[in-house]
DNA sequence: GACAAATGTGACATTTATGACAACTAGTGC
DNA sequence: GCACTAGTTGTCATAAATGTCACATTTGTC
């Protein structure tokens, strides 16, 4: 559970530590006190709710964690994408497709879907390396990662190891797709 | 984020505070209230497109946000990457190197840079798509896109009109290219 | 462990929101 | 020019919220 303290929530809302302080204490702001001398934490989903309550803007590291049911299907391969598009959209979720590495590097950032599809084999884009570097950008670095490909078991491992969530070798059925769609959004 | 307080944009407009809370009220310029009493705060950026909507001039100390000096340069060669970068740094620019698609992608709508260097003939990536893409993307529409290619004029005047603000064929002098990104950096 | 960095606290200084009202700005018609 | 609107902005006093500061204490980090 990730909380967060008085400093940090001062530094995202541009407000003085003791504002923040007096914000919990007054209750506006749920959070809780630490053994020692009563420092605050304040557990992430509060904070965002407190937010949200407010009217207040939601920091862009943060965006992702908003419950958010989008997903982003991203596959060279126009068929195979909508046909994903297709089997998702129906179980009711918002998608979007991006078919070149371009597309997909600038959707997982303006939309912050809470999932994404990935093909591991794009021309001129190293599916690994996309991995890493999703993991290692701290605006989308919490984003599910599903891992769709016709590669062999050892790929899709050295996926799951780059940091996907999941991985699904192709040809799959669409309730294989729909169950761990479901899985992801569910593991928090 | 950055944000102002009513009385800080109070006295950067030479306005009554008073004026600033009715234009909050009235919704002319976009802000949020604080949990308190509800003071308000508005995020530096929805400030600056208020005084850009309404032509009011933009105080000199926001001149530097607003003519963001970042540069992104997107190609796939590295060594023609950090060429560039070399000479940017060194007229004081900063700047950031995407040798990807995915990545391009990324961190245009991360860092929003001033301009994009673009190598049109990136491996799975057609250059004239990512200039319409961004183009079509409101978010980073207004970035200001130097191709940078080999290719023949013909497709240099292709990617000018597919969005392109200049071109530059290779090879070419470092002096150049700086005149160029100055040139993209002055007009606007 | 020890050290550096962050936090809570109280008292006090600033800043802000609010309402009611005055002053100012077009624009209108005469 | 002279009212007369309607709308915006400035002024003022007051209550409330927020910022500042120094210092003791707690947490984080090696």
């Amino acid at each position: 559970m990730k909380t967060l303290t008085t400093g940090e929530i001062a530094k995202l809302c541009d407000v003085n530590l003791r504002t923040v302080i007096r914000w919990i204490d007054r209750g506006a702001l749920k959070g809780f006190k630490l053994p020692g001398r009563g420092n605050n934490r304040v557990r992430e989903e509060d904070f965002i709710s407190f937010l949200k309550e407010y009217d207040m803007p939601v920091p862009s590291g943060f965006k992702s964690k908003e419950a958010n049911k989008r997903i982003l299907i991203v596959d060279d391969e126009l068929p195979v994408a909508t046909a994903i598009q297709r089997v998702l959209r129906h179980a009711g979720y918002d998608t979007s497709i991006a078919t070149d590495g371009f597309r997909a590097g600038s959707m997982l950032l303006k939309e912050s879907p809470a999932v994404m599809t990935l093909d591991l084999s794009m021309p001129g884009q190293d599916g690994f390396d996309v991995l890493a570097y999703v993991r290692a950008t701290q605006e989308v670095a919490s984003t599910r990662i599903l891992v769709i490909s016709a590669l062999d078991e050892t790929s899709l491992n050295k996926a799951l190891a780059y940091g996907a969530d999941a991985v699904l070798q192709k040809p799959f059925e669409n309730a294989q797709l729909l169950t761990m769609i479901q899985q992801l959004l569910a593991g928090e």
